[in-house]
RNA sequence: GUGGGAUUAGCUCAGUUGGUUAGAGCAUUGGUUUGUGGUGCCGAGGGUCACGGGUUCGAGCCCCGCAUCCCACCCCA
């Protein structure tokens, strides 16, 4: 038998429920918002990563999917869904059309990690993407429509909050940040060394205990912004305040793809294990830029769809449309014909063995069928069909034409 | 990539110090004397005990390897 490869699933019956249910009410939300779908391919060519993600990253140093194609590219299965949009923005020279552009997509993602609850291969990620637009009050609206999203799926979070700051002041407040960490550079992990090289923010979420220790007086980073940053941070805690979002401010939520700044926030949840970030996002005024663009402001957010449907509090079904049985194996013909024609307009459920009437109300029971309807012999004769409704339990004998 | 746990029917799980033919519930399926379900009763099918080796008269059980899942680290959605 072969099996599927290691962290990589099939997504069907109940789970497809979930996945599609999830996919539609953050579609209809991205879609009230002013979004506009965009699909972009699962292949790109590496380059894009490492310039967008950044080399520094764990996603881009050890967990791409990457090989050369036949025509000798060097090629990646994209890992995250931001760097495609944004290339995509670039191709389609939008950044020159002026104007604001906001997509959304959703799609599978892949990174080469060690897969566990929560965490696979080959996952889904939910995402929308704005353009164009340097207000703080868009971070604003990308945090509503977390929020919203998750609302209406029934899905309880605690979303955490900080600013990067730009490029006034997060290189002032690295210089300080690294002098702070040389100093006490013989007591943290080996991790931390190579980030102080590498990227020195993201020595503040070390999970090192003996790190967070001695990081506990280091300068933190919205004590730092400047002017604008800081403006920015105060406007939006005030909006989702009177929007009555509740948040915490984390300081050492760095995140970890290199192209956030100002903004950065995570959505998590305490009950899917350790695996808790359900949503991540922030602001990117730089990475257009960075992909060869004209300079355009941007914020984005991504959803995790496997995380996110454990937590789902599904809508309770409902009985749908028809089940269409015979009690004698001559009408089986004319119930296939009769099933086909009702398909035009409803679910149905056909039966092409002849069977008891107890039977098939068992059997249009399970179908979750709305309406049982059975021919059997007095209805063959009186060209009528017998039909109860499996809700209220009334039932009539309708002639065949008006069926 | 490192460390730990798990793997028995479609699903959730029992299975004694190694000892005949490996069990249960749910699900599936058949029947249940006259045409009424979701909730009665009686039956049936379904297992290479993850896979590959080894020890033993004998292995679901002990040993080694391997795969996958789960947990922790790392990191992230």
């Amino acid at each position: 038998m072969i099996n599927s490869l290691r962290g990589m699933n099939d997504i069907l019956s109940e789970d497809y429920e979930r996945f599609t249910y999830f996919i539609n009410t953050a579609t209809g939300i991205a879609q009230k918002y002013g979004f506009h779908f965009i699909q972009t391919p699962l292949l790109e060519e590496t380059a894009l990563f490492k310039r967008s993600v950044g080399e520094s990253s764990d996603i881009v140093g050890k967990e791409m999917y990457q090989f050369i194609d036949k025509g000798e590219n060097d090629v990646c299965l994209r890992p995250e869904g931001t760097a495609g949009v944004v290339r995509a923005f670039v191709q389609k020279k939008l950044d020159r059309a002026g104007g604001i552009h906001r997509f959304f997509y959703h799609g599978a993602m892949f990174r080469y990690e060690r897969p566990q609850k929560g965490r696979l291969r080959q996952f889904h990620q939910f995402g929308v993407e704005s353009f164009g637009e340097a207000s703080v009050y868009e971070d604003a609206t990308m945090i509503m429509m977390v929020g919203d999203i998750l609302k209406k799926l029934g899905i309880g979070y605690r979303l955490k909050l900080n600013s990067l700051g730009d490029n006034n002041c997060m290189p002032d407040y690295r210089t300080k940040l690294v002098g702070f960490v040389q100093e006490c550079k013989d007591g943290i992990c080996e991790d931390c060394i190579r980030r102080l090289d590498t990227n020195p923010i993201r020595v503040l979420d070390c999970k090192n205990e003996k790190c967070q220790e001695l990081y506990v007086g280091a300068p933190k980073l919205i004590q730092h912004l400047c002017s604008t940053c800081s403006d920015d941070f105060g406007t939006l805690k005030k909006i989702l305040q009177e929007n009555s979002i509740a948040y915490e401010i984390d300081t050492n939520l760095v995140r970890g793809l290199d192209y956030y700044s100002k903004t950065a926030f995570e959505f998590v949840s305490d009950n899917i294990g350790s695996q808790s970030a359900i949503a991540g996002g922030g602001r990117y005024d730089r990475l257009v830029e960075f992909l060869d663009g004209r300079a355009t402001p941007a914020v984005g957010f991504a959803m995790g769809i496997e995380r996110l449907m454990e937590l789902i509090v599904m809508p309770e079904s409902k009985r749908e449309g028809y089940y269409i049985g015979a009690m004698e194996s001559e009408a089986i013909d004319f119930i296939v014909k009769l099933a086909h024609k009702k398909r035009a307009d409803y679910k149905v459920t056909i039966d092409y063995k002849a069977k008891n009437l107890k039977n098939h109300l068992k059997a249009a029971d399970k179908a979750n069928a709305k309406y049982c309807a059975i021919i059997g012999s007095d209805e063959l004769k009186n060209s009528n069909i017998w039909v109860k409704n499996l809700e209220n339990q009334t039932e009539q004998t309708v002639l065949i034409e008006d069926f």
